[in-house]
Order: C-alpha cells, then structure tokens, then sequence
RNA sequence: GGGCCCGUAGCUCAGCCUGGAUAGAGCGUCCCCCCCCUAAGGGGAAGGCCCCGCGUUCGAAUCGCGGCGGGCCCGCCA
C-alpha cells in the first residue's frame, strides 16, 4: 500500500464508483464534478448540479438515484472506504468507514508523513532575513527572517538539499550616510548597534535639510568601491557591532544560515555585468551620466543600474548575486524572500537578466510579503519608529516564563529554555499565519498572549499528547488493532491526519506556510475535542491501544507541522 | 497618470488560486464545565448588504469588467 494517501484512494474509490454509476443511469462517460472533502454532511462529497444540467434532470433526482444504485450494485460491504452514502440536496455523500481512519491513523505514525521525494538530489537556495549593516534588528526584519527560514524547511521536507542565504548589506547609501555622521558628530570608540541607529537618525534628518551633504555620501560611496583603506576599516568595526547583536536574535529564534554573504563583495562583479549589459545594448548611458536599463517595452519600468559617478546600486549588485550563485550552486530553485515593495525590482532585474542571456531565470522565485506596521504608523529605522527584535522576542520569552512559573515547578534554567521554545514559538506562529500578502499591524500585546488560535495552543496539544503516552508507558510500538471502532471524536482526528500530506505538500509548493497553521490550529481543535472525550490512560484492550495510536499520531502530525514553521514542541509547559 | 496587492463579525484573521450545501476560527461580550491523561482547555449564545455595481454560471465571498477605500512600486534608496 502506498504511504499518505488514505485521502487520495478514497476519493478515488468514490469517484470510480460515481463513473460507473453515472454511465450506467445517464449513459454519460466522464464525471463533470469532483468529489470533494465534505464541508457540511459527511466526509467526502459530490455535487450532482453539473450532472444535471447535462442531463437536463433535477439534482436532488440525480442524487438520490445514484445513491441508490450505489447501495444496491455495491452494498456496504463492497466498498473499502465508504461505509454509508446519502443524497441531501443535489449532492451525494460518502461517510468514510473506521478502514480508512484506522489507515490514516497508521499513516500518520510513519516517521515522514508529509514529507516527499521531488528536490531528491537537487538544491534551492533561500535568501532570506536579510538585514542592513549598521542598524538594530526590528519587528520588520522577522517576517523575512521566519517565514524564510519555513520556506527552507518545507524544500528541505520535499528533499531539497537547501542553502539559507543571509545576504547583508553594507555597500549601500544607508552605510555612507552613517559613516558620515560618524565622521560630523567625530564619534570615537562606538557601543553598540542601538547608539548607531541613533547617529542614523540623527544625520538623515540633517541630510533631509541640507542637499549638499548628500554629495558627501557618493563620495564615501566612491571610497568604499574603490578600497579606501581607512573606509574599509570603519566597515569592519560596523560589522563587528551589527553583526554580533544579529546572531542572537538568530540563535534565539532557532535560525541558521549556510552561508552569509556581503554586498560588498558583489560590487566588481556588478559594474562587470553592467558594462555587459550596456554592450548588448540593453543599457546605455542618460545625459546625466547614469547607466539605465531599458525595459519599458516590456511593461516594466527602466532600471538605473550605476550611478552618474560609476557606483554601484542595490540593482547592480543584485545582477551580480543572481548570477553567481547560480554559478555556484546551480539551484534547481533559487527563492529570495522580501518585502512585496520590492517585486517589481525583481522583475527588473530578472528581466534584465534574461534579456542578457541567461538561461537561470526561470528557476528563480521572489517570494514577496506585505509589510509591518506598529500601531503609530509604518516602520522606519530612519525616522526612529521602530520595535527591537530582541525586545519583542524577550517580552514574549518573559510572558510564557511567568505563565509556566505558575503551573509547572521546575528550574530556573529549565524554565528558560521551555519560556523561549514557547514565546518564540508563539511570535512565530503569529506572524506565519497571516497569508504572505497581507500588511500586518503589529499589537505588541497580542503577540505575547498564549490564548486561543495560537502557537502555544498547538504546543500545548502536543504537549497534552506526550504526557498521555507517558503515563500510559509507552514502550509498546503503537499501531491500531483490526476491526477496532472509532468514535465521532476519533474519527475527527483520524480524518483530519489523513489531510495533513496534502497541506504540507501544498505550502512547500506555494510558499504559503499560512495555510500550514491554519490546519495545524484545526487539528489541535480536533485533538482538543477528543482529549476532553476520549480517555486515554484509563482505557483498556483495543479501545486503550487504538487511542494510544491515535496520540502518537497527532502529535507525530503536529511535531511534524511545526517543525516545518521552524517551531519546536516542549517537554512540558 | 501607469502597475501590483489588500478590503470577510466590534477587533485580528482563515476561506478566493481549483465556483457548490446554513461563509469559518480566535480575541472581546454573555452563559455553562476541572470525578478525570495540564482549564495555555472544552461546550454553548449573540454578532455578517463577504466594500459597491454590472456580467459569466444551474450556482459567485470565490471568476471577469467597472467603481470606491487603503497599502506598495514607478530614474541614480534598499
């Protein structure tokens, strides 16, 4: 029997059983429906409408026929899936029998459920994350960062072998503007990230003012690409300070790169590639000495990649980017993830590239999100309104400790550790399961609440699971014995399991790890209903192991699916 | 002006890609439940011109067109 697809060989079976049905009772040769997952009677479903304006007959006629042809030319007993069918109102539904959810049980017991073999053999690259040098982490910088990092985790499910890609910039403006304060206000040995963004602040507010300091920075920005020994050491010292506070909001969110890569280092590369495009006479220089793409013809806006003083651009060094690391990793998927404010720079640039030859771009997949703002307003590191990571991800760490404090004794350091799976856990979930396009509001109070459609409610089904088979002493293997009834709690659960491949494969193939939460909140509901129930411990015989697998099903289901988010499950909480 | 995205309950969001039954969750409000594997829980109630209009269709929150409202992008920011 194939592995995960107790869903796919029921509606298989029914829609076979339809097919003959149909032919026989109308004489026509192909179902104009599919059948579906139920949303109102029954498990699965099939709509007879099209059917009936095919055959010009009533639905709920068409319905009821078919429904009784079916019980009488297959019987129950005939069937493998479906124990009951009925015609309600133009449609024919299918109750699945307790085979099926005893083999969706089973399936989800399997150490890989969800899990596929298409990236067998092949690398993606995910650039994700992404910060700017010379700045503090804020709430902006974690959509990139999670919803990156589940990205990389669903093709790496799908057998990928994935580099996370932190592509960090220096070589930009925002760099020289601060290097320029730093020189102005003569600022001797610095402290830390946080007094950087305030000399940030400080010198974009007099540049706004006066249009002369902006010539200032070009000519910082000329140093830097030309090797200036004494601007390459002030890079340095900024990367010591930025980089530093980075890698611990990256080790409490659980987030590893493979490689983490400068800007910096696409400069050379990119004036080269903007030389080509000139040649190839995509590119050519405006009376004003800048170097423009042109793709207007193509419906997209020209690009401006060198400025007038032969400096390079975000675009340019993108060019550069895409191009080697295709050389070096040749992806079969190579997926950057952003702000949606920068699609249409993608589409700039991977039109350019294709337009210069090569071959690489279809393989290439801008994964765009909408933006975060606080309540004041839209987030801007340059204007001083913004939300520290690492404050957001220590009130959430404080509120789940002072929550476990109050329920579980335990260490102080078995306390933190458990605080941090939760309240990081929790932001996580947060932000993924909103769909990628949408902006979000970010209310710093909701997102420390462990309360109803949350991170910490699937953790704590999970958690719930785990503490069953603990008492129940779980070391026998658990599977479900033959012939063993489930009941409407039971199957709740056993039915949602059975579509839980479908979701894992659907997110990895779309980059919508929402829909991942979505699910893994219902079928936390699910296992809620039956926990409240459904006893497990007291239990006995069949009845005992069958619940027993039922346990060990969800909560492989539920570590499974939240594993691919990038979250993990405590021990307790 | 052109392009992309969003608009669903008081609030935060699923559902739209692939049209199907009485549009779902959570928060908030109101009511009930710890004999029992953790109440970060469960059960129930109230709460909806699915932004508006037109079209396609047996059938539209879902598809198409036209509006309205909000966000973003559109020449040397990233």
């Amino acid at each position: 029997m194939k592995k995960g697809f107790a869903l796919a060989q029921a509606i298989e079976e029914c829609e076979k059983q339809l097919a003959s049905a149909v032919k026989k009772l109308y004489g026509i040769a192909s179902l104009p429906a599919k059948v579906e997952v139920s949303k109102q009677f029954g498990d699965l479903s099939f709509p007879c409408f099209p059917l009936a304006s095919q055959a010009k007959k009533n639905p709920n006629e068409i319905a009821e026929k078919i429904t009784q042809y079916l019980n009488a030319f297959y019987g129950l007993g005939g069937k493998q899936y479906a124990e009951k069918v009925e015609a309600v109102g133009g449609y024919v539904n299918f109750f699945l029998n307790d085979g099926y959810h005893a083999q969706s049980v089973e399936e989800a017991l399997d150490k890989d459920f969800g899990g596929g073999e298409e990236g067998k053999g092949k690398k993606a690259v995910v650039e994700f994350s992404s910060p700017n040098m010379g700045k503090p982490m804020h709430v902006g910088h974690i959509r990139s960062t999670i919803l990156g990092d589940a990205i990389a985790l669903g093709l790496r499910k799908r057998g990928y072998k994935v580099i996370r890609s932190n592509y960090l910039c220096e070589a930009g403006t925002q760099v020289a503007k601060l290097l320029l304060g730093l020189k102005k206000y003569k600022v001797g040995a610095i402290k830390d990230e946080k007094q950087l963004l305030d000399y940030y602040i400080k010198i974009n507010a007099e540049i706004d003012k006066d249009e002369k300091l902006e010539k200032q920075v070009h000519a910082i920005l000329e140093k830097m690409e030309d090797g200036d020994a004494a601007t390459l050491k002030q890079l340095k010292t900024i990367r010591k300070i930025t980089l530093k506070p980075f890698k611990e909001n990256y080790a409490k969110l659980g987030v590893r790169f493979e490689e983490e890569i400068f800007d910096s280092d696409f400069v050379n590369e990119g004036k080269k590639l903007a030389l080509e495009a000139k040649e190839k006479g995509i590119a050519r220089i405006e009376k004003d000495g800048e170097l423009v793409a042109f793709l207007e013809e193509y419906g997209i806006p020209n690009l401006v990649i060198l400025r007038s003083n032969g400096t390079t651009l975000y675009s340019t060094r993108d060019l550069s980017l895409a191009d080697s690391r295709f050389r070096i990793y040749n992806p079969a998927i190579s997926v950057i993830v952003t702000g949606s404010d920068q699609l249409m720079h993608f589409k700039q640039v991977y039109k350019m590239l294709e337009l210069m030859g090569r071959d690489y771009t279809n393989r290439f997949k801008h994964v765009g999100f909408g933006l975060i703002y606080l309540e004041g307003g839209k987030l801007s590191s340059r204007k001083g309104n913004v939300f520290f990571l690492e404050d957001l991800l220590d009130d959430a760490i404080e509120s789940a400790s002072a929550q476990i404090r109050g329920r579980e004794t335990m260490g102080k350091k078995e306390i933190k550790g458990i605080a941090q799976t939760i309240g990081v856990g929790s932001i996580k979930f947060g932000f993924l399961r909103v769909s990628n396009a949408k902006n979000i509001t970010f209310n710093p109070e909701k997102a420390v609440s462990f309360e109803g459609d949350t991170g910490a409610y699937v953790q704590y089904n999970a958690v719930r699971a785990k503490n069953i088979l603990r008492k129940a002493g779980g070391n026998t293997k658990a599977s479900v014995p033959k012939n063993t009834q489930f009941n409407d709690a039971e199957r709740k659960v056993s039915f949602m399991l059975s579509l839980y491949p479908d979701v894992a494969r659907r997110v990895s193939e779309n980059f919508e790890p929402h829909a991942l939460c979505d699910y893994l909140l219902k079928l936390s509901a699910a296992f809620s209903e039956f926990y409240e129930k459904c006893p497990v411990v007291q239990s006995e015989g069949a009845e005992r192991q069958k619940r027993l697998a039922i346990v060990a099903a969800t909560l492989n289901a539920i570590e499974s699916g939240l594993s691919l988010l990038g979250i993990t499950v405590p021990k307790k909480m």
